[in-house]
RNA sequence: GGGGCGGUAGCUCAGCCGGUCAGAGCAGCGGACUCAUAAUCCGUCGGUCGUGGGUUCAAGCCCCACCCGCCCUACCA
């Protein structure tokens, strides 16, 4: 029935955002990562695709400190506190991560200096000075959004150290009139520095041609595309190294005061959160299956290279099916670098647009630089010839009651306090039927009521309900049908046609669109039983019409539930028990406490078996299957709720007037910044 | 300041390369039905597509200007 079923799996790498460790997620972030990530991986997987879906907290940078002493603890212990909290958040939503992993691994940091030794060894990684500002108390980078000081140019008290707000201008901080750190109000100190650079330049050639290929796919959103290759326009060397003390150490000599950028590591840990993987599964080559573009890849590691600590390769791991051995070994030239379309892997990175610029340019360059593809040549590290993402889907930006999320005003609703009220399907459906999937989108309780109590329990619970009661009273069990009549075939292939229509949309990242196609769908079952008025069939010598329209009506359920299943996977858990089903229909992630490979070190991840996720087609109801009085699948919610919210979201104590242009809502979002301007205050809303 | 995206019915949003593109869902109104969580089904009201120009036989869809919102602006993450 299922035209949609791929004739050889492929290869599914889905790379999602990693949450930054500065608090538990509010639906902001899942809207932009979480739910559209897990649907297309979900989607995927019941296509048939080897699916590996990774992702992890980002626990470095300076945001981190400044909050770590704000609470008054360790940034370790920030971080752990956080990490936790965010996995229980993520596992909660169902959200199906093969691994859910950290930065903070031994794993992950060795990943990072073997990324930065190959990138160094190939020549795009160069030592420049620079003139920054440090915390003269701490020695700490003090990122320009940390100073404040007089605007030169407007005399605005408050401008901050790169831009004023009041007269736009850009600044430089050294510019500024009496300088002060919005951190602790001491001044900073301007320091020359030396960093390394990525040479962004030198990759420059490299990423257009991967973007114009890209952007000849079709695949990506124009707007992530044009914006892409615009800011290759005037692209310049990048410092990937900072003056702090936390984050990843650099392997050079003398270095030992600085460590990496915290967006370096962060986007490396795709592909170290994906050896992670295989080496937890104890087969440590198996990630090569997602990451290497051809069969030959490992065979041209540099010999000489300084393999990291772990996830040694020492022989060739997977081949890509259909892959053609790839043997480069010289400096390839740039018209190679999109070699990956081919060679049946896909790999899908989720993320809100404030993160495009890191995956669309700075990772992409990372890999250039490391598979040794740019314009000083190179050859690729131990880890081979890695491949480039072939899709960047970028989500734009929820807010909330018509405003931005903002952690330091109370103007939040965390996902853990929805999911706990509420369950978790009434806001992925939320998230995908409205969610900021094109443009940003508006949440408010009431149209989240609204949207709970007349599409999800009128329009689909009702349907599997009054299915289910109606089998229950007539036969208590699937009956078996007699011939089918136009109408019956006519609705169940109209169905049936939604598993091209409904997949082809989300194979498209048209989540929005996709639901909705599911959800007429489910309005034309509905249309059915009007029709067909199985209710009035009374007489003796109607019950074989009856078992037939009961039979359709519960194989439209059935194929309805499959449909809807990457969207409402818990919810399609339920609806299978509904119709007699055993087990579990869709296979959900779990928390586990592991330790870590190499320090032994104990912390969550999530994880999860999902090779028993069902087929992307129909599923034939078995007949005689006991269906009991159906319990609703879904709760509707009183209108009294929005009030409620919205008194509760009133009665939120905000901790201080905040910046707006640091209220991002990304996957890394940026309000874990200082949020009173005036010094270390109270931040306990965020805890 | 520069770059980008968006501004379409009361609400939330679709409208791909210009020619049934003026749409959907929800809300509202009227009707039908009763298996179902007063759910469902049918019908219906409703918009000069941000503003002002322009190109074209034809423009939400292309061009210009302006207004409003948002993202980025590379040492915020």
């Amino acid at each position: 029935m299922s035209n949609a079923s791929p004739q050889t799996p492929q290869k599914v790498l889905t790379a999602v955002a990693w949450p930054y460790t500065n608090g538990p997620r509010h639906i902001g972030h899942v809207a932009g990562f979480g739910v559209p990530s897990d649907v297309f991986s979900r989607y995927m997987r019941m296509l048939g695709h080897d699916v590996l879906m990774v992702s992890g907290t980002d626990e470095h940078g300076t945001p981190i400190l400044v909050l770590a002493d704000q609470e008054g603890v360790t940034p370790r212990e920030l971080v752990d506190k956080y990490n936790a909290v965010i996995v229980q958040d993520l596992t909660d939503l169902g959200l199906s991560y093969d691994l859910f992993t950290r930065t903070t691994t031994a794993n992950h940091h060795a990943v990072v200096q073997e990324m930065f030794e190959t990138i160094r060894r190939n020549g795009y990684m160069v030592e420049q000075t620079t003139r920054g500002a440090i915390s003269p108390s701490t020695g700490r980078t003090l990122p320009d959004r940390y100073i404040e000081g007089t605007c030169p140019i407007c005399g605005f008290p408050e401008a901050r150290g790169d831009q004023c707000d009041n007269c736009g201008n850009q600044l430089d901080p050294t510019d500024l009139i009496d300088p002060r750190s919005k951190i602790n109000g001491e001044t900073p100190e301007f320091i020359e520095t030396q960093h390394f650079f990525l040479d962004l330049p030198a990759l420059k050639d490299a990423l257009t041609v991967w973007l114009d290929e890209r952007e000849a796919s079709g695949d990506w959103r124009p707007n992530v595309i044009k914006f892409s290759q615009n800011i290759l326009e005037d692209i310049r060397p990048r410092a990937m190294t900072r003056d702090i003390d936390w984050g990843i150490e650099i392997p050079v000599q003398g270095w030992d005061t600085k460590r990496f950028y915290v967006w370096f590591d962060a986007v490396i840990g795709y592909l170290s959160a994906s050896i992670e993987w295989a080496r937890r599964l104890g087969d440590e080559d198996r990630w090569r299956d997602w990451w290497n573009t051809g069969a030959a890849a490992t065979g041209h590691a540099n010999p000489t290279a300084t393999p990291a600590d772990s996830a040694q390769p020492t022989e060739v791991g997977g081949v890509d099916e259909g892959g053609t051995p790839d043997r480069r070994s010289e400096a390839p030239k740039t018209s190679e670098v999109g070699m990956n379309r081919d060679a049946g892997a896909r790999h899908a990175y989720f993320m809100g647009k404030d993160n495009i610029v890191f995956h669309s340019q700075i990772w992409p360059a990372e890999l250039l630089a490391y598979d040794g593809k740019g314009a000083r040549g190179g050859e690729p590290g131990p880890y081979g010839d890695l491949r480039l993402p072939t899709e960047v889907v970028s989500s734009e930006f929820l807010t909330m009651e018509g405003k931005q999320f903002s952690t330091s005003r109370g103007h939040v609703i965390y996902v853990q306090d929805v999911i706990a009220r509420y369950g978790p399907d009434p806001l992925r459906y939320f998230i995908s039927a409205a969610g900021p999937e094109t443009q940003d989108s508006n949440f408010t309780w009431a149209e989240f009521v609204q949207r709970n109590n007349s599409e999800l329990v009128a329009g689909w619970g009702n349907l599997v309900n009054r299915t289910a009661s109606m089998i229950h009273k007539k036969f208590g069990e699937i009956p078996a049908p007699g011939p089918l009549a136009d109408v019956d075939e006519k609705v169940l292939r109209t169905v049936a046609d939604g598993f091209g229509s409904v997949g082809a949309l989300v194979g498209k990242h048209r989540q929005k669109a996709a639901l909705a196609e599911a959800m007429r769908l489910v309005g034309e079952a509905n249309k059915y039983v009007s029709d067909t008025e199985p209710f009035k069939l009374k007489e003796e010598s109607q019950q074989e019409r009856l078992a037939t329209i009961l039979h359709t009506l519960a194989q439209l359920v059935s194929d309805l539930n499959t449909i809807l299943a990457p969207f409402l996977p818990h919810a399609a858990n339920r609806v299978h028990l509904v119709l007699g089903g055993e087990g579990e229909f869709m296979p959900m992630p779990r928390t586990e406490q592991v330790r870590d490979l190499d320090d032994d070190r104990p912390y969550p991840i999530i994880t999860g078996d999902y090779s028993a996720t069902p087929r992307w087609e129909r599923h034939p109801v078995v007949v005689g299957s006991p269906v009991g009085k159906p319990a609703p699948v879904f709760v509707k919610l009183d209108p009294s709720v929005v009030e409620e919210e919205l008194a509760r979201l009133a009665g939120q104590h905000p901790s201080g007037d905040v910046d707006h242009r640091l209220e991002t809502d990304g996957a890394h979002p940026g309000d874990a910044v200082p949020t009173t301007p005036t010094g270390p205050a109270t931040h306990a809303d965020e805890s």
